[in-house]
DNA sequence: TTTCAGTCTGTGAACGCTCCCAGAAGTAAT
DNA sequence: ATTACTTCTGGGAGCGTTCACAGACTGAAA
């Protein structure tokens, strides 16, 4: 069914060419001692007979796939909220296509998922893999670890950062940044919503705001969040029934932030008048909420590069890349 | 690098297991004519040895490779911004994984993609194609056509509808809808932003929202948007320019309706007060507007998901399979 | 006993490629 | 002429499977 009247082989270009095997073989490949004559002729075969390398059989021999796997590791309540995916698969493919490797996107959401995974990745499926947001603690990372393949990650793996290399976005920084900005603003109860504890935007963004606000950063003004904007509703909803008199909210995400806002508006708080609302990841959501965001912006497509980057540094033998953090940038839009 | 110190093959099992490759092979394929005792000692031997079946092999005797392509035709500015394909690829990735394949991922943005996807997908890479919305008149649709891989479509393929099966929302249904809602509020100057008219999705909305409008479907009241943010806001621009007394809009996606509502909160218009928006796909951005947007719910993850029921139908050898098209729901907000 | 059908098993031959080695051909130095 | 490189080419072997076929072993029917 899927395959059309015989596809021409290695053998076809070489009877048109009038060389061997060997030779087509050495013209597709590192075309060292390949005369020009026969180069032209292999050249010319090709095209008119249309050949196109079979690389089940090339990978038969070579034991490389020309194929890296990415991913991705999410709970399912986050699984269809998060418009980053989009950028971050775009991203990877695009980078990956330019060496003519192509992308495989595998779900590990639950055991059945990571079981699956590992069987594709040591059945020697895939050259490389492309771990995104892979929890701590995940036995599919240290599996992943053990069986050698190269591997990358787009954020860092907590308790895992020295031994599967990342790009990620300053967090730290880029939560310093917002909370100046709350703090310029003159605002002086400020809360903040976390991610979850056991991911590095969770851990780093509290770490950033607690750097700039000290002392300030109290307990009972630190609520935490799972990413979505359910979580981010009833956090706020949290805090507010805690600390009535906060003035600012540092939100760790977009999408929770835009949760935060809803829960303001029927506490009747006026934003940013009443209390200035930061968000981070300047994802889609950010524009489009009303008051629109002051957040971050965290350079998603380039972080899915640079991780590109070092995988395919990986691939080519490189024995240890280092981690590469990227810059983020404060955008002020009205809600702060 | 990228492998270990030398994966068991199918005579490593057969060793073990004190049978022949052959032996193996069935048991690892059809299990006919195998004796219980052959197969127990199989179904040990694998586990001892971690056995792993090398697919390269096995494609390069079968011509399957057990895997698909879902190819991205998406012009770049579109590229980043719509929410919806993180669903799609996870509804997909999903849904394949239960038949233990696997989904690569193309783009198809510009020529040189397009040329790429061909090269794979001639090349035998790919035992069918996933197209998400496809253009038409592309020429990738119709060279897949004349190669004859299995393919189908998330979204009719304009003037290959009846060549390359799809799953699809009920578009034109949905717009009625919306329409329906919009009179039924007493609006009587009822414009709409449409998406492009060379996909389905831009031509079914605006035929949907006629088909209840009539003739009050005016030139006048219609104006085209590309599906992104920005477009929503001039459309919206040029609409109240040209109409000034318009008391609704019908917007073709969410995006380009909270684009829209930007234009409208410049201009003075209170939503949904002065001018009643409605959108189309209920996607994340939906909530998060102000006021939050009525909109028609598409089952994004539903129609990804019948999308590869019908591929995997055409994998089974189906000569022929019916488009799937899928209701959708009015989700009353506060803009209409 | 012979015949036959049905089960079960092993083996050679692909599948399409790369790798490696032997050797031809050419060039330059002895 | 001989030797010694270097450049270039052809073809055998092998990668790990499946497939087709031949043959062995059953038990039942003739």
């Amino acid at each position: 069914m899927a395959t059309m009247g015989k596809r021409p082989t290695i053998h076809d270009v070489a009877a048109a060419a009038g060389v061997s095997r060997g030779t087509v073989s050495r013209v597709l490949n590192d075309d060292r001692y390949v005369s020009p004559a026969a180069h032209a002729a292999v050249r010319r075969a090709i095209a008119e007979t249309g050949y196109i390398v079979n690389r089940n059989a090339r990978s038969l021999v070579t034991q490389r796939t020309g194929s890296v796997v990415m991913v991705l590791s999410e709970p399912h309540e986050r699984l269809f909220e998060d418009p980053n995916y989009s950028v971050l698969i775009r991203a990877a493919t695009r980078r990956l296509a330019a060496r003519d490797i192509s992308l495989v996107v595998m779900l590990a959401a639950d055991d059945g998922d990571r079981e699956r995974v590992l069987r594709y990745v040591r059945g020697g499926h895939a050259d490389g893999v492309f771990l995104v947001s892979a929890h701590s603690g995940d036995a599919l990372v240290d599996t992943l670890v053990d069986t050698e393949v190269p591997a990358v990650a787009q954020g860092a793996v907590i308790g895992r950062e020295n031994v599967i290399p990342y790009a990620a976005a300053d967090d730290r920084e880029g939560a310093r940044q917002m909370a100046r900005h709350l703090v310029d603003q003159g605002r002086r109860k400020i809360a903040t919503i976390t991610g979850p504890m056991d991911t590095p935007g969770g851990i780093l963004r509290l770490e950033g705001f607690a750097d700039v606000l000290g002392r300030r950063a109290s307990k009972r003004l630190i609520e935490h969040g799972d990413w979505t904007r359910l979580s981010g509703e009833s956090a706020m909803a949290r805090l507010l029934e805690r600390t009535p008199d906060l003035d600012a909210v540092f939100v760790a995400s977009d999408l929770m932030a835009a949760g935060a806002l809803a829960t303001l508006r029927i506490a009747g708080r006026r934003v940013p008048d009443d209390v200035a609302v930061g968000g981070f990841d300047d994802s889609s959501v950010a524009a489009s909420t009303h008051p629109p965001l002051t957040t971050i912006r965290q350079p998603v497509a380039q972080v899915a590069e640079e991780t590109v980057r070092l995988l395919l540094a990986l691939l080519d033998g490189a024995a240890h890349v280092d981690p590469v953090i990227l810059p983020t940038r404060l955008i002020v839009r009205d809600s702060a």
